[in-house]
DNA sequence: TCAGTAACTGAACAGACGTTCAGAATCAAT
DNA sequence: ATTGATTCTGAACGTCTGTTCAGTTACTGA
């Protein structure tokens, strides 16, 4: 029994089912977006993405961790932007703009179906903690990127923390009242979002808004379609039920 | 058998049940901002308003009404804001202010446990339909509010409608993050939020922040307690139940 | 073709939920 | 003290939930 055969087999299984778990998170995510964790059963769930109830526990140990993966993979795709936004050559004002307008992406768009917004207390404690470390260090990121445009004169700001939270709240907010099928697509709101949020924050607001170009996010839903926390978990990572 | 001493009576015994069901619509508002609406047991709600579970249907109809309840009485105080805010002599700049303030301290002031934010999809749809009406004349105030503060040349906005959405989820989100035992006062997080958010729609930012007053906010959570609204309803406006 | 593994399912379970109800306790007025 | 109305409660009911499991189907590799 040599091993190449059966490496390949496996592998293409294997693909085979972390398509099937991003299918599910998508589904899910998308239920929990419109109706809630709460009011999101694991039946609808199921529904949602053609399978049996019984057949999700295939893919993840139960409601819960359908939650935290959602959460946890588009808070790593925020917090990629967010990096990404860092190391972009341009004034703050272009910097925040990329942030926020991938955040927005990030919740909008139908592909991402996520519900990063949903941090509710329906998780265990440790995962909690995780989510919402992560949370902090990207809420941090954008407060830190305000504070650098204060310092650098760009920006005028009394209360850096207090304008990132209203920030990411105007964000947050928006998937309560978005319609895909509205008027207005995920990207305009975005750059309407942006210019409001950013105007708030500049010195010299004449000039603004104005066209600033920024670079374009290409295969944004699927780099990460494959990260080691999509896998299965091996460990006892969810241990007692709630 | 006069009517005066029974009418005295009644009175008294009326006072008290609506006193009451006030105290339950607040326990059982901060059990909803504080847990979500389905996570909120009414076990949970009786406990926090001290009664057994069963009594509370002495109160009220069943969970769904108490949301109702919850959701109209806050809308209600916020619409009164706004249309004072509207009578009010000054800049547009001091009449959103008032707005935001009144918006903020009544989301988050520990007496007015409500959470107008909440508007799930869990109640019936007439219900839910007449919330939602109340919400959109509150948008659509505050929306024309910054209209005309375009028009008399004080604001400058590209997209009113996206604006008064991305203050109000600024201003609905902080149920999220505020904690009455923090470092600031529901007031001082108005105030800021005020700050940031005005400056985003004024033309000659370089005046603001300033210290704008405005007329202090008297008897603010009480003045509506005996409204209409709060009264038992003697017909059937809850009619199915989901 | 055949064995073995992976993917899947229907039916059920234990527990939690909102809600009801018969009846006890409390109150108000005579 | 008695009466009638009001306020309250413990215990239950039916339903819905997340989850499990024995068993079936589909697929894979030789």
């Amino acid at each position: 029994m040599r091993t190449h055969p059966n490496k390949r087999r496996t592998d293409r299984v294997h693909r085979r089912y972390v398509a099937r778990r991003l299918e599910i998170l998508r589904a899910a995510g998308k239920q929990f977006r419109v109706r809630g964790f709460a009011e999101a059963g694991m039946r609808d769930i199921a529904a949602a993405a053609d399978l049996s109830p019984a057949n999700l526990y295939n893919y993840f140990r139960g409601k819960q961790e359908i939650l935290f993966f959602c959460q946890d993979n588009s808070l790593d795709r925020m917090m990629a932007a967010l990096e990404r936004a860092r190391r972009l050559r341009g004034t703050f004002a272009e910097r925040l703009r990329f942030v926020i307008v991938s955040h927005l992406r990030c919740l909008l768009e139908e592909v991402g179906g996520s519900a990063a917004h949903l941090l509710t207390s329906a998780l265990p404690a440790h995962l909690q903690r995780s989510l919402v470390a992560k949370r902090d260090r990207y809420e941090g990121g954008v407060r830190q990127l305000i504070s650098a445009g204060v310092r650098s004169g760009e920006f005028v700001c009394s209360d850096p923390a207090l304008a990132a939270r209203a920030m990411l709240g105007a964000m947050n907010w928006s998937v309560r009242w978005f319609n895909p099928e509205g008027p207005m697509s995920a990207t305009e709101i975005a750059e309407g979002l942006a210019d409001y949020l950013i105007r708030g924050l500049l010195v010299k607001s004449e000039m603004y808004p104005a066209a600033l170009p920024f670079p374009k996010i290409r295969s944004f839903a699927h780099d990460r379609a494959s990260r080691a926390e999509l896998r299965r978990p091996s460990a006892g990572s969810i241990a007692e039920g709630r």
